[in-house]
DNA sequence: CGCCCCATTGAGACGGCTCAACTTGCGTGG
DNA sequence: CCACGCAAGTTGAGCCGTCTCAATGGGGCG
């Protein structure tokens, strides 16, 4: 894709032209790769215009062909279930990598809609597997990206099937805010890049009740809340009301 | 493993000394895979001796080395949260694979116990990805059973989140009941392998709850329930009660 | 300005939880 | 053999947290 005008017109800050430049590699790539396996990588990636809020970057049932990755913006993934039910499935942000539904059946099993305007890079996944048979650094990797993100989902089963309402919007407080960390950004002071009906549909609550949870916590001084601005004043309180109780 | 005595003494109907004559292979393994390549599956396979009701295969904290295919019986895993909160994230049947937690990490993110007396076989994953190199559909094989749990959670994410204690026990028995009947067993006859506790603890219930749903749904007629015995009379009625509706 | 969407707040309804009593099946020991 | 204890499951009564429904406030945009 060294055709693409987005390599090479680089129309805002986070357009990268590969990866060894992009500042996200550290947690996109393994540590370990070496300069010429992170060109074999940069290769086979393609780079997309941005994308706007609402829009789609696949739908269920499309075919699987690529796994992405978000380079910046934010990420929601949802499935749909017979009756139009919704269940938001996971939240992505910068950094992170998403699509690994759909390799079983090489038809993707969610949806995956930008939260405000996105750029992601586009992994093909044959080339991946490739790769990954001449690296095996790579393979690994990949593994190990799924790993976590089975891990990820446990806990999230956890938290809908034990944590009451308080326990389900702190501990997705702390893990934006331990990923915002991640990226050097500030852990204490973020912006949700999703709406009060996503964080509801996530936690298996409805908007209401999100609203006054985030209103009781600020009353109580853990966090301060305005609109999708969110301080939070207290990390070990807001950890110590995570744990499981209904 | 082949001065294992249970590789050899067959002790109960189940024990199967390879991978080719083993009745499952067509579960835990890609269709297309040819002879040879079963073979070097096999040489790297140790076969448990029977693991007792209650017996942990390995537990949260573990170093991560192996993972697991359920030859007989049946298995749970969990979490343990803290607080000493337990999370049934998931059950396991014969022909089915666990263990893909902690690759990420190097260590085992849960806890895995026998329901009742089990026969497991352990495949050493440094092995696995070793062979992963040489045979590129062992390698797309294990990324896709890694997928497919992936969407396996997310649904189960759905129904913790989106259904009453009545969708997500059908839930519950439609799974079990495709999963024995790809095993050429009666779907409409199955005996569960769990107790109330660990049906309620996976479905985010009480115990109580679960065994009054089981009476609600026996008296409406759709099943009939002795004990851990259930016959599904209405398939199709169960269906329609997954749905989600809190 | 007026419209719409999102968020907040209040009042009442309801599903599942808690607590408690009782049943059943099973293994143990007298 | 029966008595007993124990664990697992069932059923009932009342409570509590979250949902539902409804009204209100605020910000962005034509």
């Amino acid at each position: 894709m060294t055709t693409d005008p987005y390599n090479i017109a680089c129309t805002h800050g986070f357009i990268q032209s590969s990866c060894s430049d992009c500042n996200l590699k550290g947690l996109c790539l393994p540590i370990a790769m070496d300069i010429k396996d992170i060109d074999k990588v940069d290769n086979i990636i393609k780079r997309s215009r941005p994308i706007q809020a609402g829009e789609h970057i696949y739908r269920t049932g499309d075919g699987f062909t690529s796994i992405f990755a978000v380079r910046s913006g934010s990420i929601k993934t949802y499935l749909l279930d017979d009756d139009g039910v919704e269940q938001v499935t996971g939240f992505y942000l910068p950094g992170e990598i998403l699509g690994f539904d759909g390799i079983g059946t090489e038809k993707h099993g969610c949806n995956v809609m930008a939260m405000e305007t996105s750029t992601v890079c586009e992994i093909p996944f044959e080339r991946i597997e490739e790769l990954s048979l001449q690296i095996p650094v790579l393979q690994r990797h990949f593994f190990q990206l799924m790993s976590q993100q089975i891990e990820a989902d446990h806990q999230m089963m956890l938290t809908l099937s034990k944590k009451n309402a308080e326990g389900r919007v702190a501990t997705l407080l702390l893990s934006l805010s331990r990923r915002f960390g991640r990226r050097n950004l500030s852990p204490n002071s973020l912006r949700l890049p999703m709406s009060r009906m996503d964080i509801g549909n996530f936690l298996g609550l409805t908007i209401e009740t999100v609203s006054r949870t985030f209103s009781r916590l600020q009353k109580e001084g853990l966090i301060k809340v305005d609109g999708r601005e969110i301080h939070i004043n207290d990390h070990k309180q807001l950890q110590s009301i995570c744990h499981a109780s209904k």
